[in-house]
DNA sequence: GCATAGTTAATCAGATATGCGCATCATTCG
DNA sequence: CGAATGATGCGCATATCTGATTAACTATGC
């Protein structure tokens, strides 16, 4: 309730701070004390926070706003230097594979390591609405099938309506799906309600669906709902994975695989 | 107040290394390194990095662009064939699209010229079954929407039943058509059953059909019929067509551009 | 098939950034 | 007035990033 303007409160910083990072899209921690009039450590505490509250995204450095990396091709929301986690989820996903089964591989990164480990595997089928999964396919490999469907350029995938009409007359032996987020009350959750809508549809076709997502994605909550964690077989994560998660999930009687 | 001095933050690099990829399509390790002032092991880092997120692909000595790696040798070998003629076609075929067009871009390397054209317009609503097509707008473009079906490694396509739940569903203004082989007699033709089923239900929802077809192409003929020359509104090709096919297109209605 | 040149992965050292504990300062409330 | 609470800044331990060096690898020529 006190009016002190001698030194600004917390909130209105915070207010600067925003509009600073969406402004200029990407700066660096010093810049930001400096316009801020504040020291480092008081701007890495405020980053800290905006983070977790999903406001921007924070960088080795400094911090970008997400709709800046949203403009880009970057189609993870975590760096890609957090590549060895999804690369071992990928090869654990890998030994869950027959050789002759017909999957679906959902956008993202992971899924995208995983496409890699199965060109050698040209008796399967793998059905897509990745169009990464589809590039590392297309110098040879399983048989691909393209869902089809409106391009999503942040994720670089093919999602809505159309989607359905191609997944509609398919039978998936394994569903291999990513997520931005999920956590036992809310579920599987994303940013796109196109992009809930074709997920929906794929894990509705298959007969085993297998979550791949490194320990940060447990106790997120995105935008929309895709699906709920007793829809899941099998779960691939790291041994990050939150113990109360842990225990929630085998109530739920999910396989977890930790690697 | 604003200085170079400080290091650019590694976001800042990636998004440039991206770019450098995609504009030049291929480059060496040491140019990139040049290129953005920092070692040839940070470069080989990134690279590694962008390749696990499948953003670029890496080779010896180098990365490539996505779109570029997919080295299929008959695709590619019918792109370097005949270029300046493709990309004189694909200008002229330019020339048709209206602002807010809804128009279909049949696979092969003309209609990839075209849509590399197409990427400044972005109230267009582009429809494709071509993967060389998706890749080119796969950093920003027109609305794009995908066919789905199978993909037909050769012609870098997506074919087949699948596709036509899709297609069903939509409406085309202009359908920009390639092909094998055209002639008065036989029609346009093409070497894959399923392709030529694609291609008709494409040129089925279509308002307008162009074909686009260097000379080399007329008098030829392949395995499958998927079209007769009097569905087609406009042909685009080049002066070395030859006499008769020009007199008989003419008889049939066919508008024919010359460039 | 071997040798050579060029490229890459692995490792280490230096620089920078980050997180945490603690001290300081201001504000609030008893 | 004094203690409690909370925010801020500083210093240090740790983590991460970058560049250089070296060994292993790959491609190419002979």
């Amino acid at each position: 309730m006190s009016e002190t303007a001698t030194k600004e409160l917390a909130e209105v910083r915070w207010r600067k701070l925003r509009d600073l990072v969406h402004e200029h899209g990407i700066l660096r921690v010093e810049e930001l004390a400096a316009e801020l009039g504040v020291s480092a450590a008081t701007v890495r505490r405020d980053l800290a926070a905006l983070e977790a509250s999903g406001e921007l995204r924070r960088i080795h450095g400094g911090a970008m706003a997400p709709e800046r990396c949203a403009a880009e091709p970057l189609f993870d929301d975590k760096t890609a230097m957090a590549a060895p986690e999804k690369q071992r989820i990928a090869e654990a996903a890998l030994t869950l594979v027959g050789p002759r089964d017909v999957i679906y591989l959902d956008g993202g990164s992971t899924t995208v390591a995983l496409a890699r480990l199965l060109i050698p595997f040209k008796q399967l089928t793998v059905v897509t609405n990745s169009l990464r999964v589809a590039q590392v396919f297309s110098n040879g490999g399983p048989r691909m099938i393209l869902t089809g469907g409106e391009c999503r350029l942040l994720s670089q995938t093919f999602v809505g309506p159309l989607t359905r009409a191609v997944l509609d007359q398919m039978h998936l032996d394994i569903a291999f799906m990513g997520t931005i987020g999920v956590s036992v009350q809310q579920g599987m959750t994303t940013t796109d309600p196109a992009e809930a809508f074709t997920k929906e549809q794929a894990m509705a076709r298959a007969s085993r669906i297998v979550l791949l997502a490194d320990s940060t994605k447990f106790g997120k909550t995105s935008f929309v709902r895709f699906g709920t964690i007793d829809q899941i077989s099998t779960v691939i994560t790291d041994k990050q994975m939150p113990t109360a998660e842990r225990k929630a999930f085998q109530r739920a009687g999910v396989d977890t695989i930790l690697v």
